[in-house]
RNA sequence: GCCCCGGUAGCUCAGCUGGAUAGAGCAACGGAUUUCUAAUCCGUAGGUCACAGGUUCAAAUCCUGUCCGGGGUACCA
């Protein structure tokens, strides 16, 4: 990469002079006027060496031996050292985008594992817009993933046992109860969602009318069928997963009982009020918690450690857990729990993201599954399409509040920038069609003959797809790529509009430019793919 | 109580591992279509980057404090 060599130049130039010099930095130029890249490295060393940054930046430039072809220096007021790359370096790179298609960029590197845990909500309701960023996130982070090499698996974690899931199995017979006409109080903080209504007919007719309160059916069934549906929106949304893990297998296997025993040798455990507390205070943190309550049920944190332990134990290279904002307080003490038990953790990458606030009429509607009071994703998807509502989920910084004004949302999705990306696809795709239509005298191919601002522009952008997916990897936020794209599309559109490609008095040039259209498209096609988005052809 | 996030253009937000004139979309206004898809392009207008200190050659960006807004959490998960 162009960068390196930039850095190796000033490396060889500190080196040379006997300069040690450590957190200087060569960084690209959006905008026009001080070169494609620029180094600090002046500024930072001139007080260091007590000279004046300019004076450092123009020996800089006579040290640039200048049968480099590659790259120009040159030196501007505060001391910045300016980096010029020669445009052959730039076509270089667009003739290895035309090579190696969708590979481009792409790390060859694949001996990596990794898992990532997201959506893993208890089979209590349909999956509701609330929902929706956790799902998203998790599937675009684990393509990310992928694409840098890493063998991928996607993980639902959740808990069909609990307290939670009794409620469930109450509400659904209150409600089976009901359509049969017996005089059932609902349980208190029950469920009442009308999905619920759906199952209680369905077991009407699946069982009959003659079912116990305590029969299985209420628990089974309805876990079954929520399920399903839950399933069902995923495969919409187009994820899959690759393995669905149960907290139950935890406590039957005993490593929720193993992970107490541990603790307690320890002495990270002590009893209060009937409580078992985890010492964390002694681990760093200002306060204890609870990890099995006086009740004799465990809290959330404790099978979460034995599961995490069984994670760390599989292997991966790479664990990912994303998270909404109500596990902040929790996951550091999952964490501090394994480092006890002495298991690694530096591999484990915890996402955690703000909520969704839901709007409608003008109020903010608190959206809770047991009130049944929410918007199912089902409900954007078939408003919006699938494609609006996985961009709309990245659209904004995981750690940002994201507010869904639902009346809007139909309005708003017209104007959503997915379809600038996809548009710029399709109009490629439509164009090369008629390319092949007008023009059938063959030509070389000749880059060098893309001189136009537009046009450098555009290949300078797509050449920088391989350092922004390195960006994207390390933050983990597809939201960048989202962004790095809409660019692609901005400066393709832009080139479109000045530029014609078809010529036929200029066949050679309409060649050149037809390829820069190949070039664009393949970028735009793979960073889509990776957002699980579809490329169209035709718009 | 403890914790998290945010405050940047009229609106929604980028930029935040410090860099040279603070960006985009929407909305507003004015243009471009005999021409490869106008879901596009070009232009105009719009800002004390909440406030106050501090660190630095350099702060929207880092530190401290204040104010305002949103959210989470407690032996429910």
């Amino acid at each position: 990469m162009i960068q390196k060599q930039l850095e190796s130049f000033i490396d060889d130039y500190l080196t040379s002079n006997d300069f040690e010099l450590s957190n200087w930095s060569v960084s690209i130029n959006i905008r026009e006027g001080f070169g494609d890249y620029s180094s600090n490295v002046a500024l930072i060393l001139s007080k260091k060496i007590g000279k004046n940054p300019m004076e450092i930046a123009e020996a800089l430039v006579a040290y640039h031996n200048k049968n480099e072809k590659l790259f120009s220096v040159s030196a501007t007021k505060p001391g910045f050292v300016n980096f010029n790359i020669s445009t052959h370096y730039y076509l270089d790179i667009m003739n290895n985008i035309l090579n190696e298609g969708t590979d481009f960029g792409k790390p060859t590197k694949h001996d990596r594992s990794a898992n990532v845990e997201f959506v893993s909500s208890n089979p209590t309701g349909p999956l509701t817009a609330g929902h929706g960023r956790n799902t998203i996130l998790g599937d675009m982070v684990s393509s990310i993933l992928s694409w840098h090499g890493y063998n991928v698996t996607r993980e639902y974690y959740y808990n069909n046992a609990g307290k939670q899931m009794r409620m469930l199995a109450e509400s659904s017979y209150a409600k089976y109860a009901k359509k049969i006409g017996k005089d059932v109080t609902p349980p208190e903080n029950g469920y009442v969602g009308e999905y619920l209504d759906d199952i209680a007919d369905e077991i009407i007719r699946k069982f009959g009318k003659d079912l116990d309160s305590n029969s299985e059916q209420f628990r089974t069934f309805t876990e079954e069928k929520i399920f399903d549906s839950i399933k069902n929106t995923l495969k919409n949304l187009r994820i899959e997963f690759d393995l669905f893990s149960q907290e139950q297998t935890f406590y039957d296997n005993g490593a929720v009982d193993n992970v107490l025993k541990e603790l307690e040798k320890l002495s990270l455990l002590y009893k209060k009020d009937g409580a078992t507390w985890f010492k964390t205070s002694s681990l760093g943190k200002k306060e204890d918690r609870v990890l099995v309550k006086s009740t004799g049920e465990p809290t959330y944190r404790l099978p979460d450690i034995a599961y995490h332990i069984d994670k760390v134990d599989r292997g991966f290279d790479l664990i990912v857990d994303i998270f909404g904002a109500d596990h902040i307080d929790a996951y550091p003490d999952v964490l501090l729990g394994l480092e006890a038990l002495g298991k690694k953790i530096d591999h484990i990458k915890v996402i955690v993201h703000q909520f969704v606030t839901l709007k409608k009429d003008n109020e903010v509607v608190k959206m809770s599954t047991r009130k049944g009071n929410f918007i199912t994703l089902d409900d954007l998807i078939d408003q919006l399409g699938v494609d609006v509502v996985r961009y709309f989920f990245i659209m904004r910084g995981a750690n940002s509040h994201l507010d869904f004004d639902f009346d809007l949302a139909k309005d708003e999705s017209e104007k959503n920038p997915v379809y600038y990306l996809q548009y710029a696809h399709a109009r490629i795709s439509n164009l090369i069609v008629r390319y092949n239509n007008d023009i059938k005298e063959k030509t070389d191919l000749d880059l060098s003959l893309l001189v136009e601002k537009d046009e450098i522009l555009l290949i300078k952008k797509l050449s920088t797809f391989p350092k922004k997916m390195d960006e994207i990897y390390e933050s983990l936020e597809p939201r960048k790529l989202a962004t790095y794209l809409e660019e692609v599309a901005a400066s393709y559109h832009k080139f479109y509009g000045n530029h014609k490609v078809i010529n036929l008095d200029n066949i050679p040039l309409s060649y050149a430019r037809k390829n820069l259209c190949n070039a664009t498209q393949i970028i735009l096609k793979t960073g889509l793919s990776i957002l699980g988005i579809t490329a169209p052809e035709k718009m």
